[in-house]
RNA sequence: GGCGACAUAGCCAAGUGGUAAGGCAGAGGACUGCAAAUCCUUUAUCCCCCAGUUCAAAUCUGGGUGUCGCCUCCA
């Protein structure tokens, strides 16, 4: 398996640290809002990384921290009249409703800061005790000088930085581009008692101590979006590296940004979209869909036409599904039968590619590729008579039907049942008995006005259906309904 | 100013030396009462421009143009 390390700038062969395991640490939100899309890529991205692994028969120890303890958040507490702890999380109720939907599985562990104080207070005094940090009036910095490493994951060195920097020169500070590691308290801040009086972590000491905790040194990959580079990820390093002495993560894997109009999609540029919004317009496996269909360190535009595209597209592989279904319906799988070469040497081939695309550094949307060529070859098997027997034919459509399930599985696209089965919407839930009564009874009048050539009867249900989001498909074996967007 | 990324058909997008995946949209055909869905065929003599390396380059090198990002909170 080949990865892009930001470290190296290369994609690196992976190395787990242990055998068969795999452990991953994710820079998770910081809690102020609801979630958007620009949010959403990491989230879509990571889960499917780690779903990958598991798939391939890794034990996966996936961390993803909260930051619940950030000026963005106590600013918006103030306006709000809030705790600033309360709103925080509050918000992460709401990010598990945005993520739950994008079919983005928990984390094994979601740390928030509020809950690892101690072990930052503690970090933070090893760096203090290093000779990596100093303390003044009450905050603590890192002293980046000091670190000798400094800039190798940014690839940049501290003159580079400091000749367009732009950073407000503090005078306490030794360098301009030391950072904070623990911050005094301003009145009505929610604040902690430590060595240095009342105050709360910096930024990026906490990724620090809760990767630490869970994961250990020299763990496997520390992924985030690509605007965490620097310094957020170039400063975990540092404070990592400088208190253990030993390495922090080994690969470094950084998402490319959601774009509008080629412009970045950010919280202050405004030009955010919010997941839920975008949510109420179309179905949360057609927004999964779209994130994957474009490599994960590509820049990916949005705007509502490129997700309709995405839903024309993943309808394709929908109706393959619906006419495998179809196909398999109430026979019973013979296990003694020869899959038919005729489809499964094409499968065979197919699924190799599946697995080198995901090996080469998570090739999504190659991978999505593959899934329109499962859906073309079974489509296009399905019309043929040529088969040897039925029950080779069955045993084949079968395969296929696995194979679908098994990369959704990593890709994550659709719900699935408790077994791992792909459910599309109609089987969704419970509660369709009534509508599928009733549509079976206006197709049944639809088919006497058939069967009397009464046209004008049969397409005006036809019509008035599909306004009504239900669209009828006329088959030599019966009709077919299936609900639209 | 420093550092970096990207530029592939109408649109989206894969492809890091061997002669352009896939999707959307479009065209033609099969099927259909008509549709829809599906299948078949078709849509880039060519991958921003120029020069170079090579038997061979979208893919490597140099130069140019354009777009974007990081250097400040941001996924």
């Amino acid at each position: 398996m080949r990865i892009y390390n930001t470290l190296t700038r290369k994609k690196d062969e992976f190395i787990p640290r242990e055998q068969g395991k795999v452990a991953i640490y994710v820079c998770g939100p910081t809690t102020y809002n609801y979630i958007h899309l620009g949010n959403a890529r990491p989230l879509v991205f990571f889960d499917t990384v780690r779903r990958y692994f598991k798939y391939r028969g890794f034990n996966v120890l996936y961390v993803q921290n909260f930051t619940d303890i950030d000026d963005k958040i106590i600013n918006r507490a103030r306006e709000e009249g809030y705790d600033p702890l309360v709103l925080a999380e509050r918000y992460i109720g709401e990010y598990y409703k945005d993520a739950d939907a994008l079919n983005v599985l928990r984390a094994d562990v979601h740390p928030k800061v509020s809950g690892h104080i101690t072990e930052i207070i503690e970090l933070v005094k090893t760096l203090l005790d290093n000779g990596y940090a100093y303390a003044v009036d009450g905050d603590v910095y890192f002293n980046v000088r000091h670190f000798t490493g400094y800039g190798k994951l940014s690839g940049r060195t501290l003159e580079d930085m400091q000749a367009g920097a732009r950073v407000e020169v503090d005078v306490r500070k030794i360098d301009p581009m030391d950072f904070a590691l623990w911050k005094s308290a301003k009145p009505d801040e929610p604040a902690w008692e430590s060595p240095w009086g009342k105050g709360r972590p910096g930024w990026h000491i906490e990724c620090s101590a809760m990767a630490l905790k869970y994961l250990g040194f020299n763990f496997d990959i520390h992924g985030g979006g690509f605007d965490l580079i620097f310094p957020h990820h170039e400063n975990e390093i540092a404070q990592t590296e400088a208190a253990t002495g030993q390495s922090f993560a080994r690969y470094w894997m950084h998402n490319g940004f959601i774009t509008v109009n080629q412009e970045k999609m950010s919280k202050s540029l405004g030009n955010f979209f919010l997941v839920r919004d975008i949510l109420s317009k179309f179905a949360p496996e057609v927004v999964r869909f779209y994130l994957l269909g474009t490599h994960y360190r590509s820049p990916l535009d949005f705007d509502d036409e490129k997700l309709t595209s995405a839903q024309r597209g993943l309808e394709r592989i929908k109706t393959s599904l619906r006419l495998l279904d179809e196909a398999l319906a109430g026979r019973e799988a013979d296990d003694e039968a020869r899959p038919d070469p005729l489809l499964v040497t094409r499968l065979e081939e197919i699924h190799i590619e599946f697995d080198k695309a995901m090996e080469d550094d998570f090739n999504t949307a190659l991978a999505i590729g593959l899934m329109f060529d499962l859906a073309r070859e079974v489509n296009s098997y399905l019309q043929r008579n040529d088969y040897p027997n039925l029950a080779e034919r069955m045993a084949a459509l079968q395969k296929a039907r696995q194979m679908f399930a098994q990369y959704n599985c990593v890709l994550g696209i659709f719900k699935t049942s408790a077994t791992g089965d792909i459910l599309l919407e109609n089987q969704e839930t419970g509660n369709e008995g009534l509508v599928e009564d009733l549509l079976d009874l206006i197709i049944e009048i639809r088919q006497k006005a058939r069967l009397k050539k009464d046209w004008s009867t049969a397409d005006h249900l036809r019509d008035r259906l599909k306004k009504l989001g239900i669209a009828l498909e006329d088959t030599p074996d019966g009709v077919r309904w299936k609900r639209l967007g």
